[in-house]
RNA sequence: GCAGAGGGCCGGAUGGCCGCUCUACCCUUCGGGGUGGGGAGGAAAGUCCGGGCUCCACGGAAACACGGUGCCGGGUAACGCCCGGCGGGGGCGACCCCAGGGAUAGCGCCACAGAAAGCAAACCGCCCGGCCAGGCUCUGGCCGCGCCGGGUAAGGGUGAAAGGGUGCGGUAAGAGCGCACCGCGCCUUCUGGCAACAGAGGCGGCACGGCAAGCCCCACCGGGAGCAAGACCAAAUAGGGAUGGCGCUUGGGUCGUUUCCGGCCUGCCGUCCGGGUCGGUCGCGCGAGGCGCCGGGUGACCGGCGUCCCAGAGGAAUGGUCAUCCCCUCGCAUCCUUGCGGGGGACAGAACCCGGCUUACAGGCUCUCUGCCGCC
């Protein structure tokens, strides 16, 4: 029912991508954990959009068929080493919920961390990352229009 | 019962749903999947000490420099840690606190105040003598401002500290000047103790001030760096070595005196070796190990027996979320002890591993002991 904000040209490469995987009916994108830092520094040049509980960036990395990837960062300046973690492992499970259903294949996203992800109630969170996960989409389409017509090839 | 002292321990519980990671077994279409099991702390923190382990350096040892430690005995792999004593200080007490070797090895410092701060001295005083303005007086004398000379360290005042303290005697006034007690120093002394030290005895009228966390002296200890240590596997690229082929009719260099001719190098392609970057694997989880019982010891701790295997990530797993319960708190209601609703539940996250120390910590449990009050 969520799925109708998602670009058209989402559903045509994600079938194309796996055609002999599975009949599974609902179509969902592979996420892979985003961990070196060259890909880090990639993405925070990419497209990003801003909501209260983390800062939403991505950038269209490889072919059109492949997984996407997900990285988190919460720097020093959210608190000492336990709340750190608590933002990260909250941000790795609406990561976990969201995804695969909304993300675009191919691309790379980052999360990061801000202070309210620690208290933010967590259907926010989740309704968050689906609105800015729509955002940034629109964005990248209508600033660079060429763009996932390539990464189809 | 109230007030207090010293330890020990815990630091949310249970259950759904959805995940992460390690591991054993099974299945697999080699992508993965299934089942079982393990998965943060008392401080995982600060990185302040002590070790293990690894590499580097080094002939043994010593000395010097530098750094650390500093009552005695014990524990320990070791320590700057711990335990038990000793000494000093505080508290009615249980107990608590202490950078606690040497100040006749030497140097240095002791601010302010004060007359004087380390070697004795004397500001105000006190006392004696002389001179003397003057006063009193029974014409014997007495008192005496001031000045000079001397004796004192009782009293005053300063200070963190002023050359033992208190009392009696003594004296012109005083003073260990004498005596008693306390304190202090010394001793081929005695007693107890392994010792630090304590007690006794004798001698000495008795200062030898403090600071060594200023330098220093003495005794003892210490090689350096750290798991990003270190070992192994190993793309690409640059450059290196070996070797084979081609080229060497053309070039350049070089060797044999020169020409011819020939060798070698330089060029291109291939193979191999070495190298080690990105990356990967190991190091890396059986240990100064946990638990229980027994024995020794005042204790730290040690010994024996049994039993268990108990986190291993790497932009960094050990969780997310919901419900119920528990605790605290606020509001409303209330039949007065319950109901409803809201908020909150500390400090804090393994990163090679141990032993300590230090620091942070909502709330709670428990043991032993002390003082006072009450009751029997």
């Amino acid at each position: 029912m969520a799925g109708k904000s998602l670009p058209a040209a989402g559903p045509a490469d994600a079938s194309a991508s796996r055609p002999e995987l599975s009949e599974e009916p609902s179509r969902r994108t592979r996420i892979v954990r985003l961990r070196k830092r060259p890909d880090f520094l990639k993405a925070a040049k990419g497209a990003r959009a801003s909501v209260p509980a983390f800062l939403l960036q991505m950038v269209p990395s490889r072919e059109a068929g492949s997984d996407a990837r997900c990285g988190f960062t919460v720097t020093k300046k959210m608190g000492n080493a336990v709340a750190r973690n608590r933002i990260r492992r909250r941000l790795k499970e609406v990561a976990r919920q969201v995804m695969p259903l909304y993300a675009e294949p191919g691309c790379d996203y980052v999360l990061v961390g801000r202070e309210a992800a620690l208290t933010r109630p967590f259907l926010l969170l989740l309704s968050d990352l689906r609105a800015a996960l729509a955002r940034i989409q629109r964005a990248s389409l209508s600033q660079n229009p060429g763009g996932p017509k390539s990464s189809e090839r």
